[in-house]
RNA sequence: CGGGGCGUGGCGCAGCCUGGUAGCGCGCGGCCUUUGGGUGGCCGAGGUCCCCGGUUCGAAUCCGGGCGCCCCGACCA
């Protein structure tokens, strides 16, 4: 029964005034979903419809890959958080129960997965075993924004693969990477795979799915045949023009100069002719020097990556006794390891002297100061990419991505088989995840045009908004009542506004709701035996008559 | 965690600076009107002005504290 007028589907003519996002402002418009705090949301019946389209395509493929679902709890006891070290975690919601155990609200579900696998799985003969569900996930967000796209809780579908070593994970992976293509497909985004971080995980291999739009977070570097995550991406730097090279540094007087700008303006040489010296302290190593060329920018993931650990910028404290005056710091004389970026290349850079309000020019990587090379900088538009296409840069949202974890979680819950020969040996694990909430909110953000929503004909909350132009009692309505009739007899998804509302606020609230096919049901179409189909995508309009209007609808919804 | 902004009927806002009857538009209810793009009119309902404390004869308004929400950055297995 999907009548308008006895449906839960409050729309809005202005969006809440804080809403920024694109999607955020629509969801919020057409009634789909509706705030209950800073990142917590409630999916009204429309909204949920649409979640719910996701889900169905998500288990028929997960379940085609041999994946099999079943559910874990949200809460959970903090014993299992604490053996895999990820207790400490502060997104992870934590509380007591009554008698005062610490538990936790599960933000992802390895340790519990990991746990019953543990227990139950013996031998090789067990594995390999791929498992997912759909549900809860809590994660005490710093900074829950635009709408669905970053919440506190959300639905996941998480999955996970158990295999014996690298080559069964690796196995398991394409074939998830695989599903995900199909379920992406099928949901009617523009998406991509990714290149991704790894990070502090330590896994051998991981990808994004993103899915470009405006109010994406991530930034994603693309050329044809590339796409990575500027988290990870490298790249040919564009070349910069030096000033000619001296047999030796020379010190110029820069008082009060401290940023990139000021320096090469005074100089009169371009940003790119100057090193940026940042002092950063490494764990467990200490202070060191990482250069970068002027015009770029330090790509904290890389760095952490190419050192291998954990690192924090130096102090002004440290660097004042390290190294010398902040704001003047250079490579040349510099008594701690120096790291040098790729993009550095030439003879006659500017760089710091070490000293208060100078720099020095002419100066030249290896004549001047000894130094490690590193990949380490954030590529820029325009860069060249590995396989030689110009990069451009564009935000997407993560929808879903793909990690092989490796032993990170079997090691620590103790989650082992035994092989053919009878040794003990780790289970492989991967983790695979993917947000509905995201994937509606992503098909919103890169359809919708100035009137509101235009689904993808997969995610719509309903195929057919059916439009009744007459009023309750008004002969025009019958004709609209019988159709609705035959389209809900032929199993169409039809919402059917009945409302007596006038023709503009009706057929307003349809582009706004944004199903693909509107049906008007008015006198003016009536007139001449026939009733107007618009579709929301691209505006094409049909007659249909009336005696045949069922029939079509299903044919255009079918072609 | 750093920076900024905002809390006043359901939504969008004004009023606050300069203390004195709480307003506007939309929405909502009734009646009439209109009937192919949020029609027009009349009548009406609806507000602890985020909370606590202080100043004052009197606080939405001034002061202090707290809470909530949004944005930018940091962070984001």
């Amino acid at each position: 029964m999907s009548r308008l007028s006895q449906t839960f589907l409050p729309t809005l003519k202005d969006a809440p005034a804080d809403a920024e996002a694109l999607s955020h402002k629509l969801m919020v418009r057409a009634g789909l979903i509706r705030q209950v705090g800073a990142g917590l949301w409630t999916y009204l019946p429309a909204g949920w419809r649409s979640i719910r389209k996701v889900e169905a395509i998500l288990r028929e493929e997960m379940e085609r890959i041999g994946c099999q679902e079943m559910l874990m709890p949200v809460l959970q006891p903090a014993e299992l958080w604490e053996r895999t070290g990820r207790y400490g975690i502060d997104e992870l919601m934590k509380l007591e129960d009554r008698r005062g155990a610490p538990m936790v609200l599960a933000m992802t579900h390895e340790e519990c997965l990991t746990y019953h696998v543990s227990r139950e799985v013996r031998s090789y003969r067990d594995l390999p075993l791929m498992l997912f569900h759909l549900q809860t996930k809590e994660r005490d967000e710093p900074r829950p924004r635009a709408g669905v796209l970053r919440t506190r809780e959300f639905t996941m579908k998480d999955a996970y693969s158990f295999d014996r070593d690298e080559e069964g994970l690796a196995r398991s992976y394409e074939l998830q990477g695989e599903a995900y293509a199909r379920i992406f497909d099928r949901t009617g985004l523009r998406w991509y795979r990714v290149e991704s971080d790894v990070g502090m995980m330590g896994g051998s291999g991981a990808h994004e799915y993103m899915a470009p739009c405006a109010a994406g977070e991530n930034e994603v570097a693309l050329a044809p045949g590339y796409a990575a995550n500027v988290e990870v991406a490298s790249a040919e730097p564009q070349p910069t023009e030096l000033p000619a090279a001296l047999d030796t540094p020379e010190e110029v007087s820069t008082p009060g100069l401290t940023t990139v700008d000021e320096v090469s303006g005074a100089l009169g040489v371009g940003p790119g002719a100057l090193i940026k010296a940042m002092p950063v302290v490494i764990e467990g190593r200490g202070l060191v020097l990482v250069l970068v060329r002027g015009d770029h920018r330090l790509n904290e993931v890389k760095l952490r990556n190419a050192l291998g650990a954990d690192f924090r910028p130096a102090g002004a404290e440290e660097i004042e006794a390290g190294l010398g005056p902040v704001g003047f710091v250079g490579p040349v004389g510099a008594k701690v390891p120096v790291f040098k970026d790729a993009a550095i290349q030439g003879d006659s850079f500017v760089a710091g002297a070490n000293r208060p309000d100078a720099h020095l020019r002419g100066v030249r990587p290896g004549r001047d100061f000894e130094f490690e090379e590193l990949d380490v900088r954030t590529v820029e538009p325009g860069d060249i990419a590995p396989n030689g296409g110009s990069i451009a840069i564009e935000p997407a949202i993560e929808i879903g991505n793909i990690f092989k974890l490796g032993t990170r979680y079997s090691e620590p819950l103790g989650a082992t088989y035994l092989d053919e020969g009878g040794v003990e040996r780790p289970i492989v694990m991967g983790s695979y995840g993917i947000g509905p909430a995201r994937i509606v909110a992503a098909a919103i953000e890169q359809g919708a045009d100035e009137r509101g929503i235009v689904w993808p004909a997969s995610l719509a909350p309903w195929q057919v908004q059916l439009v009744s132009l007459a009023k309750a009692g008004e002969p025009e309505r019958e004709a609209a009542d019988r159709l609705y009739a035959e389209l809900r007899a032929r199993g169409t998804e039809v919402l059917y506004d009945d409302r007596d509302a006038g023709p503009g606020e009706k057929l307003t609230d349809a582009e706004l709701l944004g199903c693909p096919l509107r049906i008007v049901v008015g006198r003016r179409g009536l007139a001449e035996g026939v009733v107007e189909a618009t579709r929301r995508a691209g505006g094409e309009e049909a007659k249909l008559p009336v005696e045949e209007a069922g029939e079509r609808v299903t044919a255009m919804l079918s072609g």
